[in-house]
DNA sequence: TTGAAAGCGATACCAA
DNA sequence: TTGGTATCGCTTTCAA
């Protein structure tokens, strides 16, 4: 390879990786045989000697799907662009130890990044070792430590609280919640937005309106049923997620309540679909994709800044109580 | 690390890649000092040493939030268990020379594995270069050459066919069609059914019946406008994907049509989910996520199997036409 | 069953 | 602006 461009291998090195230092003539006649000879570097090579390993890693606990699908097409992009690829590693939050797995993953691998999402993004252990590793990390959506690293997040405690105010600002005195996947902070988050609003606007707590769910569908309909059951219903729901939030219309529309009329149904939206496929919902839009890409900035320009994206509340259909 | 175990780095070696030929007590011996010293080893030095990467890659034309989740929650599992990295590659259909990036991406990682989706999964030259390069592949849904390594789907055009005849059984005769995204194979595929269930049922082709999507459900919803705006609408509309099939159903809802009483609406459904979500939808059940974990066992096992599996038609609510 | 030595294919440092 | 050489941390091959 080297000889058929008459340099040495490590004139070729340079060529690679865009140094200075190469005459314009002898990089072109670099890149002339590389292209005749169809040559590829290896990545394995270039990781072992340049200490780098062209790879960052999204770290991630079995998310829903438009969140999964937001995440990696905001990534991507910017990957591409840099010349690394975008290992996913997903775990199971509740089979692993959390963050042990994580670590040795990270150990054995010498990432040039990582963008962690909760739960993992508030271990300290984690972080700690990326730390000392001098691995580059963006978290989204982190509740502790908030100024340690570059993070992205959304309010999602004002998020939940203006929510729940506007409903109550349209009426509702009896507001169900669906609570989010324990563990997560954004889930504690979004409770005391919407713990909040109850308590400045006077309303006293009924626990019997608040069910716990975990961030999928099927969760979020048997928090419906439980609600719609009660003998005395709420007269609208909030779950803290999309997916939840599906649950809920769906299972009031299977037990033929009318859908804002009788009943108002609000929810947190990753992708702005949900508002769109499912009508009659309220939605909290949290930009995922946005908030991606925004991680991917920050991590490959180096910066430890805390962004906070703005969201947007989108109505979609009347939604006064019954 | 060697020193500390008493052996040398060969028999170090051994341990971690778990060969024969150590005795127990030096394997209790190495194990032991791998914890006490936290040691992980390298993964870019065996993968250069080794001619092995401990990666494969998921290549997917930027798929859909659910299509995206089922392959990779139906992939992660064997992955992790076989101790090896999941690359997700994935591209924007239009803008690349389709196999050019992604051939330079596979000679440049020297992957274990790689899971093929349409429509590369369909590229010959891709085919070829893995095949010389020796690396397993597996590929999902596949058009042409089908006896060509390993691969798992279910049966397009049968399913698009079955689902076609039971809308005409029910007494529909004017039957809207939204056709997958150009350039894959299984658009062409389910469109091939349900053009022949029609012939078969001696129901003329009505050109205005067929739209063009494009796997979203932006491009459902504007191919649903465009056929419930017809001097004379289809009594049903079938979409071939499930994202499209939302979007349908959405505009049918927004111009007031009752589903499925006025009008019949099917699809395909990668989650089992849309069936559930958006009520009134009949649909093809097609496993992804079991498609996924198929793909993982063929292409770890080495087996150069062409699995076909069972899909499932499930049906919500009474469709007889208006 | 274990060890010694020779790579794997690049990068980094220092000379030229 | 270019080249030589040690080096990265393992696996492989062959010998013991």
């Amino acid at each position: 390879m080297s000889q058929r461009a008459g340099v040495s291998i490590k004139t070729v090195s340079r060529v690679i990786n865009n140094e200075r230092y190469v005459r314009p003539a002898t990089r072109a006649r670099v890149e002339e045989a590389m292209a005749a000879l169809g040559f590829q570097p290896s990545y394995a090579a270039r990781a072992l000697a340049g200490g780098k390993s062209f790879q960052i890693a999204l770290v991630c606990s079995n998310p829903g799907p438009y969140y999964l699908h937001g995440l990696i097409g905001g990534l991507r992009g910017r990957c591409a662009a840099e010349g690394v690829r975008l290992i996913v590693h997903a775990y199971e939050t509740e089979t692993e130890e959390l963050g042990e797995d994580v670590l040795s993953f990270f150990r054995q691998m010498n990432l040039d990044g990582a963008i962690l999402t909760p739960p993992i993004a508030d271990q300290p252990v984690v972080l700690d070792h990326l730390d000392r590793a001098g691995t580059p990390y963006v978290r989204i959506s982190p509740a502790a430590d908030l100024d340690r690293g570059a993070s992205v997040s959304i309010d999602n405690h004002g998020a939940a609280r203006m929510m729940t105010r506007r409903l109550i600002d349209m009426g509702h005195q009896r507001i169900g919640f669906v609570i989010g996947h324990k563990g997560f902070s954004v889930s504690e988050q979004r409770l005391e937005g919407y713990l909040d609003a109850l308590r400045e606007c006077g309303i006293a707590l009924d626990g019997s309106l608040l069910q716990q769910g975990e961030f999928s569908f099927q969760s979020g309909a048997a928090a419906a049923e439980e609600l719609l059951g009660l003998r005395r219903p709420p007269t609208a729901i909030f779950a803290s997620s999309d997916d939840m939030a599906a649950g809920v219309l769906s299972v009031a529309h299977r037990r033929g309540a009318k859908v804002p009329d009788q009943i108002a149904i609000a929810g947190f939206d990753d992708t702005d679909l949900a508002s769109l496929v499912w009508p009659g919902l309220t939605t909290v839009r949290q930009p995922i994709r946005a908030m991606a890409e925004r991680a991917a900035e920050l991590l490959f320009a180096g910066e430890q800044e805390r962004v906070v994206l703005p969201f947007e509340i989108i109505e979609r259909g009347s939604t006064g109580p019954a």
